[in-house]
DNA sequence: CACTATAATGTAGTTTTATTACATAAATCT
DNA sequence: AGATTTATGTAATAAAACTACATTATAGTG
């Protein structure tokens, strides 16, 4: 099973609840997990009826999800069925077709980016921005597939007139962090935080008068060598062979972080920006508005 | 305005409607589109006093947009507003703090991501997984915010036991695809479909016996030139200055076509995978289920 | 094993919420 | 200006949800 077992989802949390409900509530809980999308749109008393159990069973049982009663527990309901995730069974399996493993893979890519929405690490991503902002030298430091997540975060973070670069040669790491200097900001990117190049070149960092900062996993080796981190609790399928979730989230926060600098370097910042696009032009054909 | 206007959505179908309401349901509507989550939360009385009309007209502003009821509307609200996208004017301001834009960039995504989902090119998709499965070997072009994507692609199709590189240098481009033989294939990936170097690069490969696939917009130049396209639609907000939601769909996308490999490969190969995963251990620090 | 205490579930009444039918007011048309 | 249609609100009705309390089941103890 690959599906994001995604906590925060309703249904989720009810069939993982299920050992520990008394016999009204299992009743309630299958009524509901049969058909939830049923369930969004029936009354306490149908519901009731269909799971054999009387309305206040239905009512305790929402207030024990946390919900306030059951209208809203039929609201959370409804949400976490859009929330692109059914929950259960998203794995792509190995005969699924072309209808399928599509729509699957963005449901997953989707449901990952709501859960990091919902959960943005808002302090560290404003501290990381003020960090950003003030460096003179910006390295991103990423290996596998993070190297390309770095990429494109130096490709963004070039355009701010500040000595952008991404490296993945981890003697390059080793040598630029143990040559780091006040203005210098190494900026490690690793899902995992225990990539040992990175790791060890964030504790060179260190060592010197550099900023690190770092998107990763939180309480990680990383992490803990950080400045700032900027913690993600993204649960890349164990069993997947091809991480995908997590870089797409990884290029969603440093959105985030470019778009910050943005806004903190102010309006009279713009025409740089629009002067750098505009320098791109010139490397299309023409007969187009981009 | 960035906003995409997914027509889908209960709140975009409200604003676009609004011209054509009467009085009380302007204000009905206003007061919905204001806050749409606290309209969730709350009985018809008080959506009916914050709107200053009364409960009927709250009620009759609900059927009128295809609900049952006031309870069957709010449902709908709380769907559409979880379905990320946020509709209207979410566009970064640049009074913007720290608890607006990182959810409205988020949002952005979401949508970009919602959208292409519900119009994928399965038959495209389908098409170029086969290409890529026979291919003897993988060249990924892109320049730019692009050339993240195809580092990130090679990154993944490395993977498949079939030597897959990505490149920017545009001699290098030009060299590779005047060289191009049966099994080679040439995957473009631009977002304008217009970068000079890439079409020109596709343009020699074209008259060689390799393949060229391409994930860019429709119509493009590069699409015109390829034996299959990934035709994708996203409109990137012209008033901004970072490209963010198109590489984002692109990577996605690119995800598809790894799994579509992957399952075409069948059972047999995912050992293999399992291999290369493993063989990463060794850079990690001890100690993790990762 | 009965008795007590505690937890679980249901019943019936109350309150809140939503809907309908109707009346009044506004707007449009002749 | 008067008639007709459309819009809006009032008040009564119906539906839904919740609460307090009663009953039943369960577990624990002498």
């Amino acid at each position: 099973m690959i599906g994001p077992m995604n906590s925060n989802n309703l249904l989720a949390r009810i069939s993982a609840d299920l050992p520990n409900l008394n016999k009204s509530e299992v009743k309630v809980a299958n009524a509901i997990l049969e058909d939830p999308e049923a369930a969004t749109r029936s009354s306490i008393a149908v519901l009731a009826s269909a799971a054999g159990v009387s309305e206040p069973s239905v009512n305790r049982f929402c207030k024990r999800f946390g919900a306030s009663g059951f209208p809203d527990f039929k609201l959370q309901l409804a949400r976490s069925l859009v929330s692109g995730v059914r929950y259960i069974s998203r794995a792509v399996e190995l005969d699924d077709g072309i209808d399928t493993y599509p729509r699957k893979l963005f449901d997953n890519t989707i449901s990952a980016l709501v859960l990091a929405r919902d959960a943005l690490p808002l302090v560290a991503i404003e501290r990381a921005v003020n960090q950003l902002s003030q460096a003179r030298r910006i390295h991103f430091f990423g290996l596998g597939t993070s190297a390309a997540v770095a990429k494109d975060a130096e490709h963004k973070f070039f355009r701010f007139n500040v000595p952008a670069s991404s490296h993945t040669d981890p003697l390059m790491l080793r040598m630029l962090a143990a040559g780091g200097n006040v203005g210098d900001l190494f900026f490690c990117i690793s899902h995992t935080g225990r990539t040992k190049d990175i790791v060890e070149a964030a504790e060179l960092a260190r060592k010197t008068d550099a900023t690190v900062v770092s998107l990763t996993r939180d309480g990680s080796p990383l992490a803990k060598l950080s400045h700032c981190v900027i913690g993600l609790e993204i649960q890349e399928n164990t069993d997947e062979y091809l991480p995908m979730t997590s870089r797409i989230v990884q290029l969603a926060i440093l959105d985030v972080l470019a778009t910050g600098v943005t806004l903190q370097r102010g309006e009279g910042f713009l025409p740089h920006l629009a002067r750098i696009k505009e320098s791109l032009r010139a490397t299309r054909l023409p007969d187009d508005n981009d």
